[in-house]
DNA sequence: CTATTATTGTAACAAAATGTTACAATAAAT
DNA sequence: ATTTATTGTAACATTTTGTTACAATAATAG
């Protein structure tokens, strides 16, 4: 059975799932030396949302996240992080769910579960934009993404979401050598420059960069790569995290 | 009316409380030489735990947990920081709260709301040890500093909760300098010292930890600590967030 | 086949940050 | 006045990072 963001019509009355609190996932990619960010459609509304969900009554949250996220981009064994919970009074808001469940043909009592103040725990993952495969869930139209400078009206504090996730993937960047996440198994020095450039929001000089990235001991040259461009072919390189001691 | 752990007897019913959801706070502080963690322990049993609490039905996430940091410590404007949230279907366990309620005269059905599973949002706060006034809630007999290496048997996953909050201070004493907040207003680099070499567990050289310090330009220099013993004073400092461009 | 073009990989040097040693300054005790 | 223990910082060494320059090279143009 399709698992979306309304769990499932049979369920519509909440048994199953844990009351007040949902999963949010901002699962960014990269392409055309852009963040992407992957969001859902809503049938019939002009409203787009993160992918997200409701936490089984048995399950781990951080598992709630795993299946959302798999389930969207049709991919296992996936980097995800768990970065900040959501819980402004504020962002209390039945509208946006009212319609779309009445775009879906559920005419919600106002009681219902689904449209009662959630706390929202946002999870951000790194995928590869050339692997994943956009999948929307039952009450959505569209799967797609969207440059993270040109998202659409987005919906409840979802924005504030993205923009959060983006600072904390900024952080792990850094930290944590997360970048690899969103290239494929195999780049080049110009390409991981790139996630870098786009992500931290400035330049590095090449020369610099190389060097600190080779330093790291983590990087394993495979191959060249002819690009059938009249220069010097790149390195390919491969992310080796068991670096030698 | 006290705010605590059980929220309230006339509120035992769970109303005005959102189910599911708790919040528990790491309060640090530093003395000795040593970081402390604020701790309360349940009456007559020999459960200690975290300060935490439940979140109001329109009371954002945030406020709650200044609201139960401020209780347990009697300190306002405390730095604090949301860290993570826990949860694991493996930390439901209804038996301590059963027993801390029994222990306070209240027999709980078995579907009462504080035995079912709670996900709990994790926050950290750092305090000034001297200013900090440790106070108990209704259901506790106790609310004492415990040295972060001799902590008593704590309930559920608390141990867990500790370890992950003193993990995130040392990332963030490195990032954005929050090692200020568990001194008082005067202090002295020796002093300053002892708290970046007790969290991130390593030595530093006097000379270069002074000059770094100094160097990022956000101490300023007020006076001089005559300690009474046979050496130089040492001058005092002042932590100034806002510092000259 | 050679010269040209665009880009890559890296050496070489400069500058900044950090690690280390040493020593003068000084508050209190002798 | 001398001694003791500790502080503040200068001076130098080492490492890391920033910058410039140049050889290597894949395809193209002549």
């Amino acid at each position: 059975m399709e698992e979306g963001f309304i769990p499932d019509v049979t369920r519509a009355n909440g048994k199953g799932y844990i009351h007040s609190i949902a999963i949010d996932a901002v699962i960014f990619g990269f392409h055309d030396r852009q963040l992407k960010v992957l969001l859902l459609e809503y049938k019939s509304t002009n409203l787009f949302a993160l992918p997200g969900g409701f936490i089984m009554e048995k399950e781990d949250l951080n598992n709630a996240a795993t299946r959302v996220v798999t389930h969207r981009t049709g991919l296992k064994n996936i980097f995800l992080d768990q970065f900040y919970a959501f819980g402004n009074y504020s962002r209390y808001d039945p509208q946006p769910l009212k319609t779309i469940m009445t775009a879906n043909g559920i005419t919600p009592g106002d009681k219902h579960w689904l449209l009662g103040r959630f706390i929202t725990v946002g999870y951000y993952a790194l995928v590869d934009f050339t692997k994943a495969v956009p999948a929307p869930d039952g009450a959505s139209d569209n799967c797609k993404w969207y440059d993270l400078n040109k998202l659409p009206k987005l919906m409840l504090d979802h924005k504030v979401i993205i923009k959060k996730a983006l600072e904390c993937l900024q952080v792990s960047l850094d930290q944590k050598l997360t970048g690899f996440n969103l290239l494929p198994e195999y780049f080049t020095m110009g390409e991981l420059q790139n996630v870098y450039e786009t992500i931290l929001g400035k330049k590095f000089l090449r020369a610099a960069f190389q060097r600190k990235m080779l330093g790291l001991g983590i990087l394993e040259r495979v191959s060249k790569k002819f690009t059938g461009k009249a220069h010097k072919a790149p390195y390919l390189y491969r992310f080796v995290s068991a670096h030698k001691a």
